[in-house]
DNA sequence: GTCTATAACGAGATAGAC
DNA sequence: GTCTATCTCGTTATAGAC
């Protein structure tokens, strides 16, 4: 994937697409700086437009990947985390209250603002953003599945957990509280501990 | 509160007002530049830094107001729409989702775009999207105590309610499908009605 | 109160040496 | 691959006539 280099140091490329998701996860895509972006990546414009000839929006579509996976592993992490399906998701919850509290409010959805931005006219980027929302929606229906419940509820559910979690998150950034993920979570694990298995 | 003038004709203010609410709603903060706010308010840069010495940043924390107002009286028309609290909440939900479509997916929350960009960098503009938070909440929580729910079960399940579709109209709109909202408000009428009064 | 012209600045992107 | 200098354009904001 990566040009060789020593294992373990990260290449320009990688740098690049970190920092861009880092920073967009906190603003959105708008109110990052190309300039910002390379200055904290340590690289420099030139290597931005060699990596990326696209430009900005060329690095957006592929920090908005790495971020959509980044949040995928805690997804993941926390539905393993629990045998009952209804506790998993509520441990979600609770990682996602955790993470922003300990990076101060900052680090919460990495998709969510640019989503907003790009809806309608940056197509490239709402289409790695639908990506981002569907692989996640697909890892708690796998979960809701293996854990005994019928297609469609799992399916709905599914959709309904990532749209509690990421209003809940939104809340709770923008309000400075764990209050509305820990809420969510109960919740949630209620909602689905409702249904037939 | 406004100039005089012919009841019914809308002063440049207001004019301004509804259109950066409108525009933010669309896109968010940064992505509405002036130029195109004042033309499609029929104004000019000079009636803007008239009656916004603050500029673009003062005329957005009005447009936020104004925007949050227009999302509490859709929410009070659903809330008031069935006697039973599960059922108007599903309501709103119908609403949000048939609005939503009939603006070919532009008109989502008038604040969620913004609240992000905002967040930890225009204090002025997060204040404000938090004060329209709040009051969506409160409106939730009285309708609940008001349909026989414990002081703090109305509270969680009204920041469960405003998280939740939020978090559903975002799945919607970039995804460009009534489904997230119509399931959120489903799931959310069970789990209200799973409480006991 | 409204208008146009323009200032002052920062944005994304490019050129070309190394 | 990396670097610096620079180009071009769009942005917010201001000036000053009307």
């Amino acid at each position: 994937m990566s040009t060789t280099g020593p294992a373990g140091a990260l290449g320009t490329r990688d740098r690049l697409i970190r920092t861009a998701s880092r920073l967009m996860q906190h603003g959105g895509y708008e109110t990052t700086p190309v300039k910002q972006l390379v200055k904290e990546a340590g690289a420099t414009l030139g290597s931005l437009y060699h990596f990326f000839p696209g430009g900005k929006q060329e690095l957006a579509v592929a920090a908005l990947a790495f971020g959509g996976e980044e949040f995928a592993e805690m997804l993941s992490t926390g539905l393993a985390s629990h045998t009952d399906p209804a506790e998993a998701v509520e441990a979600v919850a609770v990682l996602l209250a955790e993470a922003l509290r300990d990076s101060d409010w900052r680090d919460g959805c990495p998709v969510t603002a640019t989503a907003l931005e790009s809806v309608g006219r940056l197509p490239d980027l709402q289409a790695a953003c639908e990506t981002a929302f569907a692989h996640w929606r697909q890892l708690v229906e796998e979960r809701l599945l293996a854990g005994g419940f019928s297609a469609e509820d799992s399916r709905d559910l599914a959709m309904t957990v990532i749209s509690t979690l990421e209003g809940a998150e939104t809340a709770a950034q923008v309000g400075q509280s764990q209050t509305p993920l820990l809420l969510a979570g109960r919740h949630l694990a209620r909602l689905i501990a409702s249904y037939a298995r």
